[in-house]
DNA sequence: TGTACATCAGTGAACGCGCGTTCACTGATGTAC
DNA sequence: TGTACATCAGTGAACGCGCGTTCACTGATGTAC
């Protein structure tokens, strides 16, 4: 309908304050993070941020949209995170490399919890809304691809016969959500589920 | 305020159309496990049931008491599901058993999809409203001592050396749920997923 | 069995609220000359 | 360096919609006599 106006040079660089996407993003995070998804208006995260609701819609196209770029922050944060890990692991001896990494796959870092009920309204989101529900398996893929690197080069032990890598990297991280979403709403406490997992993988483990 | 009126008999015992509230049950869930829970209005559920609004509060207090009812019913249904198992497999032999049971622990019935979701979505919803914890935690006992009562009777074998019955139990049903939630928001095939369960499970029962 | 009366399940209109999204506008930031 | 102009990030009021809940009411169901 309307012919672009005249551009002399095309696709012209946004080099203004690109600082207000982030601020909001953080804002965001936090509000999810404690409130939830839902429960969290626009309007919440604009005056969280210092800003009003069109500075939103100028950064971001739904509310979706902000969530989904959230969560690929995060998932460039689990990332780096599983990397460090493998590297730190690698050096030490069988025994202490299992200890370190079933350590590390059930410690609860103070907003963990709230990262899994946000995770969960996600997926919940995204069982009902059409399209959305390949960017959940995307993000699925990568930290359970990223996992089953660590695993076959760390702690194959973890990997039972007849069963790769990746399969276990799947269950394991299902798994792991499952146990933190019971803790993280309050049903049963923390440390007596974590406990319990802890016992049941000790004797596995033997 | 107003003083009540005369009653010859104090506590008049109830005895209209009871069935309506059966029908507003049936139509809710229904509904919930397709729809979503949040997603679904009363409006909906009335008309689907065939009443309005007004019927709706005249037999359940809020949108959340019928969400309890119809998971209060369920949990009977679970408990009876599993005294049969348990049942069942008391005459059989262990490999048989053991393949028994871990095929009940995966199987995905047609509709299982959509009550994890709603339990997901009830799960989230606990978190974040104060008094509902009470309620999950309750329904993830009885579900949960029921298991282990079923472990233990006979499954000895998945309980690790080193955990209790009670302890596997939980872990066991935590896990289920992380992977049916995976499989119901579509994320992975769940035949992929279970198969990869089932071939983890495998290598541990050797 | 029949009649007057009380109860209360269910009706349906109205209330109130919150929220996602749109849009005409403004003023600071950057560009062209 | 200075001036005129264009862009576009951010403003804030308004729109529109859905929904949970309330409430005065009605009419069928049951009770008392």
């Amino acid at each position: 309908m309307n012919p672009p106006p005249v551009r002399p040079t095309d696709p012209r660089p946004p080099r203004r304050r690109t600082h207000t996407r982030a601020r909001l993003l953080t804002a965001a995070s936090e509000l999810f993070l404690t409130v939830g998804f839902a429960r969290t208006s626009i309007e919440d995260v604009c005056a969280a941020a210092g800003y009003t609701r069109g500075a939103f819609y100028s950064n971001f196209g739904s509310k979706e949209d902000l969530l989904l770029a959230l969560f690929d922050a995060q998932a460039a944060g689990r990332m780096a995170e599983l990397e460090r890990l493998a590297a730190a692991c690698e050096a030490l001896a069988p025994q202490e490399r299992a200890r370190r990494l079933v350590d590390a796959l059930l410690r609860v870092e103070p907003d963990e919890a709230g990262w899994i009920l946000l995770f969960l309204e996600f997926r919940l989101l995204a069982a009902r809304t059409a399209g959305l529900a390949d960017r959940v398996a995307a993000h699925d893929r990568t930290v359970s691809g990223a996992l089953a690197a660590v695993l076959a080069r760390a702690l194959p032990e973890l990997v039972p016969p007849g069963a790769s890598a990746a399969q276990a990297a799947a269950v394991i991280l299902a798994a792991r959500e499952g146990l933190l979403a019971r803790t993280a709403a309050g049903g049963e406490t923390a440390e007596e589920l974590l406990a319990a997992t802890a016992a049941v993988l000790g004797g596995m483990l033997g």
